[in-house]
DNA sequence: TGTACATCAGTGAACGCGCGTTCACTGATGTAC
DNA sequence: TGTACATCAGTGAACGCGCGTTCACTGATGTAC
C-alpha cells in the first residue's frame, strides 16, 4: 500500500513530532519505538523506512525542536528586541515546568544527552548556542562592562539547571519548586543587566 | 546458605553503592537490577531481600550519596570555612564532568528525577537543600546586600545545569564544554561575592 | 491518454534479548532449651 | 556447653512483557513507453 510522497513526508514529520514530545516527557530511554510510531499513527516498521535507528530519530527530533525554538527566539534578537526580562518570563514559567513535552528539550533532556552519541550531542550544542547568542546580545547591550560571552554561557546553563531542578523537587516540595523559578528569574535577570 | 548479619549489612551497602554509581553513569532507566546485583557480587534475587523494588533502591542510593556529599560539604561550612571559590573549584572540575559515576548525583540525574516517584524526588530535594544552605552562608557573609537565600537557590541550580550542559556538549564540542565550566566558575563566583 | 510495470512506504509477524519481579529451595546462622 | 530447630539472606529458574531491529510481503503510486 504505497502512499503519496506528500503523505509520506507528513508521516515522517509526525514521527519526529511525536518522538520529540515523548522523549521530553519520559526521556529517550523511557519511551519505545512502538509507542512513538503509534502516536504518529503508524506501526514501528514504518519508522525504520524513515530512520535507520532510534538514536537517529532522537537526533532528528532534537534538531527539529531546536528549529522551532529558534523561530520563537528570533523575536528576542536584533536591535528592536524586547528586553531580556521578557525572554526570562517566557522561559521560567510554571507552564514550562509542568509540561515538559511541550517545552524546551535542553531542560528536559540535559542530564541524559551526555550518554547519547555525538550526533545527538551536536543537536543539543546547536540548540544551546542559539540561546547563548541571543543572551549575549542582551548582555552586551545592558552591561558593556561584563564578559558577554561568558555571562551568556553561564546564564543559559543556569536556566536549563533551574527548570530541571524545579521539576526534580516538584513532587516532594512544590513550594520550593516555585521558589527556584522565582530565584532564577531574579538572579539571571540581574546577571543580564535587567531587573 | 544463610550468612551473618554483618555480611548481610555489607551486601546491602554494596548494592546501594553499586546502584548509585551505575545510576549516575547511565541513568536510572539505563541500568538493570541484574547488573547492579552483579556489580555488588550478588544475584538479582538478593536485591529483593533488601529492597522492595528498583525504585526503592534508587531512593536509598540517592539518599546515601547525599549523605556522603554532606560529609565533604561540612568543611565548607561554619565560621572558619574556606572561601566559596574553593567550593566552586571543587565542584566545577573536568574530573567531575568526566566521571559522573563518582560525582554529584544532582548533576548526573537532574533532568530525570522529575519522572521518578515522590520518594526519589524527596532525596533529591534534601541533597539540593544541603548545598543551598552552605551557599547561603557564604553569600550572607560576602554580600550582605544580596538576598542570600534567593542567590543560593539560583547558584546551586546553575551549578547543576552547568555540569549537565558541560557533559551534554562534550562529545560534539569539547572546547565549548571547557568554556562552560570556566564561565560557570567565574559567574557563580561573582554571584557569591567571590572572585 | 492509456497501459504495463517498477518502486517503495507501510504492515505485521518474528528475531533474540533484557527488563523487573516472584518464588521454591538451600543451608549456615542465630536462638531456644 | 550441647543439641534441635526456626530463621532468613541468598540462589537461580521462571514469569510475562516490552525492547530495538529485521524482513517477507502488500498494493497504491509514480513512471516509462
Amino acid at each position: 500500500m504505497r502512499i503519496t510522497k506528500e503523505k509520506a513526508e507528513e508521516n515522517r514529520a509526525a514521527l519526529i513530532k511525536a518522538a520529540g514530545r515523548l522523549f521530553r516527557e519520559r526521556g529517550i530511554d523511557g519511551v519505545g519505538v512502538a509507542e512513538i510510531s503509534k502516536a504518529a499513527g503508524l506501526t514501528h516498521g514504518a519508522l525504520y523506512a524513515h530512520f535507520p535507528s532510534k538514536e537517529a530519530l532522537a537526533a532528528e527530533a532534537l534538531g527539529q525542536a531546536a528549529k522551532r525554538a529558534d523561530a520563537g527566539l528570533n523575536k528576542f534578537s536584533g536591535p528592536n528586541a524586547p528586553d531580556l526580562g521578557q525572554l526570562l518570563d517566557h522561559y521560567l514559567t510554571r507552564e514550562q515546568r509542568d509540561d515538559p513535552g511541550a517545552g524546551c528539550s535542553l531542560a528536559a533532556l540535559a542530564s541524559e544527552i551526555g550518554r547519547q552519541d555525538a550526533t545527538v550531542s551536536a543537536r543539543f550544542t546547536e540548540g544551546y548556542l542559539r540561546f547563548v547568542r541571543v543572551f549575549e546580545e542582551h548582555v552586551a547591550r545592558n552591561r558593556p562592562d561584563a564578559n558577554a560571552r561568558q555571562t551568556a554561557l553561564a546564564a543559559m546553563a543556569a536556566l536549563i539547571g533551574g527548570v530541571a531542578v524545579a521539576r526534580a523537587v516538584l513532587k516532594s516540595d512544590p513550594a520550593l519548586s516555585d521558589e527556584v523559578l522565582v530565584a532564577m528569574r531574579a538572579v539571571v535577570g540581574e546577571l543580564g543587566g535587567n531587573i
